[in-house]
DNA sequence: GGGGAGACAGACCTGTCGGTCGGTCGGTGA
DNA sequence: TCACCGACCGACCGACAGGTCTGTCTCCCC
């Protein structure tokens, strides 16, 4: 149980590792040495844990970038308020961690998803698994904010589900660029126009 | 003279395709003997024209890529009248293009911005620039129809702009994942609610 | 206290990559 | 006709990738 214990911290912590260094290389530009030597473990250390590099990236997709998705895109929005707001706040502070913390998970998930579009279809499944657990999240956040007459049913969930993702994962991805903080503000400027435009209930 | 011909062209058919399968495939995951392969050509044709791979990359981003997004994003918005229906009905038409030839260009510069980001400064440099570029036509736009009357003068145009590039890369970026047609539907009217928000002289 | 299993070390294998280099070939001008 | 040059060929190189395999160390259990 004990040895249990090392086994799981030894897999977390290259777990850790191999999520930041892919991030911020790309998986296919990173190599496991590169690594393993930044965790101060061998080749033996890594293959005795997973059977391939493919492997270990579905192991950090499913158990690190799910969970931090999860806790930061969708459980804040699962309010009961206005859903505008909340989805609102939340990119406010994604945003606001991704400029100081490069990492931040939301778009590490659009990262991986362009990373991997069309050349492994494996891990590309867990990556729109993803993605798609966020969307129905705000898709059901805005039904419910239908019912709570926050906007007026004709409005399109999904459509502007898929609007917020979109813009979501381009400004993070121009953000990487530079100006992270002018392109932050630029953003959540624009996006509180496109909410109030549907707003019925305005707490602007 | 004739051999200068002769040249360019082979020059030409290794850009062209060159930029088809780095942006179908990556261009660090995309080696030089599959474009060459592709080609029926040598080592010895490719390092006869370019000094090395990079060097290779940046002659497409400047001469192809930078050509394409100019008469593709920026030509088609430079009219006199409304700049958001201009706007739309260029992404209209860019998304439409890259619903049935999956190499729509305003993509592939998000895409390339995506790769190169932190792996490669000289690159990126270039592909910025081409951004920048289209970012300056809209805000140019955008700006005219403040004087026309189309908007107004309070809206923030390199808002709108950031919003505009953010959410089209974004988008684009779905697509690639799968259905696109559903995506653009839901992405133009989004774009047009949001346009909407802001028009004076409504031509909706 | 010794043996067996878990956790790891690291030399090594094979394939592929970007890049080099001597050689080839066809047209062209003298 | 022959030297020459632009355009290209393809064998080869060293670096490095992912993955394998054998050996080793350290606990725990009996």
């Amino acid at each position: 149980m004990e040895k249990n214990l090392k086994s799981r911290a030894t897999i977390n912590r290259m777990q850790q590792k191999g999520l930041e260094l892919f991030y911020q290389k790309g998986y296919y530009t990173t190599s496991l040495d590169d690594i393993l030597k930044a965790l101060q473990l061998s080749k033996g250390a890594f293959y005795y844990h997973f059977q391939s590099k493919e492997d270990f990236m579905v192991s950090i997709v499913q158990h690190l970038l799910f969970r931090k998705v999860y806790s930061m895109l969708i459980e804040p929005i699962e309010g009961k308020e206005d859903p505008f707001r909340n989805i609102e706040t939340c990119l406010e502070n994604a945003l606001e961690i991704a400029e100081h913390n490069p990492m931040d998970f939301g778009f590490v998930l659009g990262n991986f998803m362009n990373e991997f579009n069309g050349k492994n279809e494996n891990v590309s499944r867990y990556l729109n698994d993803i993605c798609k657990a966020w969307e129905v999240s705000l898709v059901t956040a805005l039904q419910k904010g239908k019912s709570d007459g926050y906007l007026e049913r004709h409005h399109d969930s999904e459509g502007i589900a898929t609007f917020v993702i979109s813009s979501y994962f381009g400004v993070r991805s121009l953000m990487v660029g530079g100006n992270p903080r002018m392109l932050r503000y630029q953003y959540m400027q624009q996006l509180r126009c496109y909410f109030k435009s549907m707003a019925l209930k305005s707490t602007f």
